[in-house]
DNA sequence: ATAATTCCTAGTAAAACAATATGAATGGAG
DNA sequence: CTCCATTCATATTGTTTTACTAGGAATTAT
């Protein structure tokens, strides 16, 4: 019942550049090293967000990436499921899921949907700009304003 | 984040000693066979579930086991957690974590602790009564009562 | 031209997962 | 007292996932 690297790192990323959304790329060594994850392993990452579409890259020198859209308009969810996939605990109630044979009799299917729910529920709705917005109230109070 | 099947076995398991719990050992044969959990898997969960209380086991020939406890005893939370560990999605937040030097001005973690706090509601809110209830209602309706 | 950057593919060590395998210990039935 | 169904304990195995690292090609501002 993990969140593994991947999808923390692509969080943090994501967070990094609405941090620091001028209109101006931000090279990836930056973000990377901001964030205290190591280059190559962000590059992997964020090429799954510049696929999705949700940054822009810049290519050659001052290159870097820009978020496509605004900061309030990405959710913790939308960032998580693309790049852990389905959040449902068990594959048969992801929304992608083959239909199970049992599923009509299957009471423990109930438990997982309603974790599903529960977790689409939380993750969908806090945005970018929302964390953007704590970090600077807690870096307010004195704190440094990293994350996990 | 998904579930093992060490943790879903260990709660049909648990489901099957509810459904069947007349007094008398159960066989774990029997338990596995029904709930579809090769023998040897199913003694190394059960192991874990006698070992922390939740069972009692008699042992030698007609022996086998017996829910330490009422169904309505037994919450899905309790056994999730059991097999799982911690339902919390990052280590950081688990309940035995040990502190982080980053966690005061780390705004990350608010998801992780609001994920955590919704997951276990709704483990927390359903016992094995429950589950044995929406079993045979959904066999009265012609169904088989099997779970996933 | 150079250097900084993104892009792409492959490789790899370690851990977790999902079991199997083997056999000892126990205790009821005959 | 013997047989055998059962629990108990530990070790082993094959597969998959995780979390990276490596190497180099393509692009572009300076």
């Amino acid at each position: 019942m993990k969140i593994s690297t991947r999808g923390r790192y692509a969080l943090r990323l994501m967070l990094d550049l609405a941090a620091y959304h001028t209109g101006e790329p931000v090279s990836l060594k930056d973000t990377a090293r901001r964030q205290q994850i190591s280059d190559k392993y962000s590059e992997q990452i964020i090429s799954a967000l510049n696929k999705a579409g949700f940054v822009r890259s810049v290519r050659g020198a001052q290159g870097g990436y820009i978020l496509a859209k605004k900061p309030e308009d990405y959710t913790v969810g939308m960032i998580l499921r693309l790049t852990e996939g389905d959040l449902a605990p068990v594959g048969c109630v992801a929304k992608d899921a083959e239909p199970c044979a049992r599923r009509a009799g299957c009471v423990t299917a109930r438990i997982w949907e309603q974790m599903a729910q529960a977790v689409n529920d939380v993750v969908d709705s806090i945005t970018l700009a929302q964390l953007v917005e704590w970090q600077e109230e807690s870096s307010h109070n004195g704190r440094e304003h990293y994350s996990i």
